[in-house]
DNA sequence: TCATATAGGGATAAAATTATCCCCTATTGC
DNA sequence: GCAATAGGGGATAATTTTATCCCTATATGA
């Protein structure tokens, strides 16, 4: 595995919350476990634009930062649910803020996002 | 500059609010500004763990994201002054929330956090 | 027998982000 | 003349994160 060479901070709240949800995928694992798709071939066909590996890793650091439980079945084919912590439910109104703003603002952020993108630098 | 090589998903109000708040510094650069930092200067001590170079370049996305507004004095020594915009108001309760839930289980958070790193991987 | 579904992981490459280093402007004060 | 102040940026290195590739296992159905 990967070690880091600098620590990262943990001075305050956004430090703290920032190393949990940091991650390309982790946002939308939470968002899509809270919403009942618990087993990992559903959650790749809900991001069809990760790869199995990457999520794979994202949901090991959210179980390690206790916001999901993995639950193995002993049965073959294998059967894996993953259900969010009574923690994890916690930060679901968080990511719910979240989503909020960005479709509330839908059009205009597309609109800045892309003229950046399309100015050359990214 | 650096050009993507892979473009963003920009499906949903996550992944846009994602565009436009990811990056090490955004967000604090946001919040400082809005508590009345809002020259250079001010934010580099306020963020002494970032260099220069990179609260400059964070700047200038949230510049070209609409989100604040730079104000060149022409006046030697320069002096620089960051805004808000009105769009960028709009974001900062989404970062108290955010802020709030890292502040509210801030030990867990801290223990979950330097357990996962102990353990070798990070 | 071979593909499919299910879940997983090691090794490595590529991409993206941050950090480091050094340089620039112009004026004031010593 | 030289340092300090306030702001900025190019080039490159280092770090971190994601992606790609290929491998494991077992049972079912064609």
């Amino acid at each position: 595995m990967y070690e880091r060479k600098i620590l990262p901070n943990l001075n305050c709240g956004l430090d703290l919350i920032g190393e949990v949800l940091y991650g390309k995928w982790k946002i939308r694992l939470l968002w899509f476990i809270d919403q009942g798709h618990q087993r990992p071939s559903e959650l790749q066909r809900k991001i069809p634009d990760a790869t199995r590996r990457v999520l794979n890793i994202q949901l090991k650091e959210l179980e390690d930062h206790e916001l999901i439980t993995k639950k193995i079945y002993a049965v073959v084919p294998p059967k894996v649910e993953y259900s969010l912590t009574e923690f994890g439910k916690t930060v679901i109104p968080v990511i719910a803020a979240l989503g909020m703003w960005g479709d509330e603002n839908e059009e205009r952020l597309r609109g800045v996002i892309l003229k950046r993108l399309k100015s050359g630098n990214g």
